[in-house]
DNA sequence: TTCGATGCAAATAGTTTGCATTCTA
DNA sequence: TAGAATGCAAACTATTTGCATCGAA
């Protein structure tokens, strides 16, 4: 989807559900889809800063909050700190790698052997969008095993 | 083991260290023996306030630390909220229904195909230790399924 | 008798909430 | 002009830290 359809879709979702639209959310939407990646609350405060200095994180909290509860945005925990943010629409899920923290992102589909085991043998419907899957990258696990072996 | 034995043996591991046996750490030690489950410090400082009310939560923190450091313990973020703690020995992961909380354990070994599929593909050494699998029990899924469709 | 552990209070990070005021629809 | 959104301060949860005191080895 383009920025600017995507950006219109949005408010009119927004006013379609009541909500009203204010130069603070269009500074906040402007600003999660301008971030390419995974932005926190606090970058993207620090983002609509830039123009409009008095706005508050508590307000871009509670309009993630309002878009996450619109279906438009979710919010995904990559370990200890800051949740972080991404369009429902990108269905993705986030290995993190707990040395250096980078992210990798994996499709939906390379799940779908484990989630049918965990369904099968644990009665269990893994679905890892709101926390990422831990481990190490290829680069940290190698460094450990010579630091430790 | 015997829990007698792990009391024993976490001790000696403790002042093999230089650390020093005090009446707060047994009685830490032996409020995590005791519990069958995963306890929170919270829980565990509850624990042994009923006998020495003065313990403090941050001194079950540090213990927990120290215990954590000497491979004794693991904790687990099993979704919002405090962390849990378990013996090390236990090697087991946390699948977690976000809907109602229920953690189903599972062996390492039911990992093993999706951390050879995420090893290949992702380079990415999967270790859900430290944070839990979070998804859905049988019962909430079905339940979404209705409440849904 | 040294230095590690404790109790307590205060700091911290991330997020949420109460409330008077502002502004969209 | 009603009621939603905002700014600000304050609360909140989980955890950590500074520091004087205490006590194990």
């Amino acid at each position: 989807m383009a920025a600017a359809d995507r950006f219109d879709e949005v408010l009119a979702l927004l006013r379609a559900h009541g909500g009203r639209v204010t130069a603070p959310r269009r500074a906040i939407l402007r600003a999660l889809i301008d971030h390419a990646d995974h932005p926190t609350a606090e970058q993207l405060t620090a983002d609509v800063q830039v123009r409009h200095p008095e706005t508050h994180e508590s307000t871009v909290y509670r309009f993630l909050d309002d878009l996450e509860r619109l279906g438009v945005i979710d919010h995904v925990h990559l370990g200890h700190g800051p949740a972080v943010y991404h369009f429902a629409d990108d269905t993705h899920h986030h290995l993190v790698c707990e040395a250096c923290g980078l992210v990798v992102e994996v499709p939906d589909r390379a799940l779908e052997g484990f989630r049918r085991r965990l369904r099968s043998d644990f009665d269990f419907e893994m679905e890892p969008r709101h926390f990422a899957v831990p481990g190490r990258c290829r680069a940290c696990s190698e460094s450990a095993k010579v630091s430790s072996g």
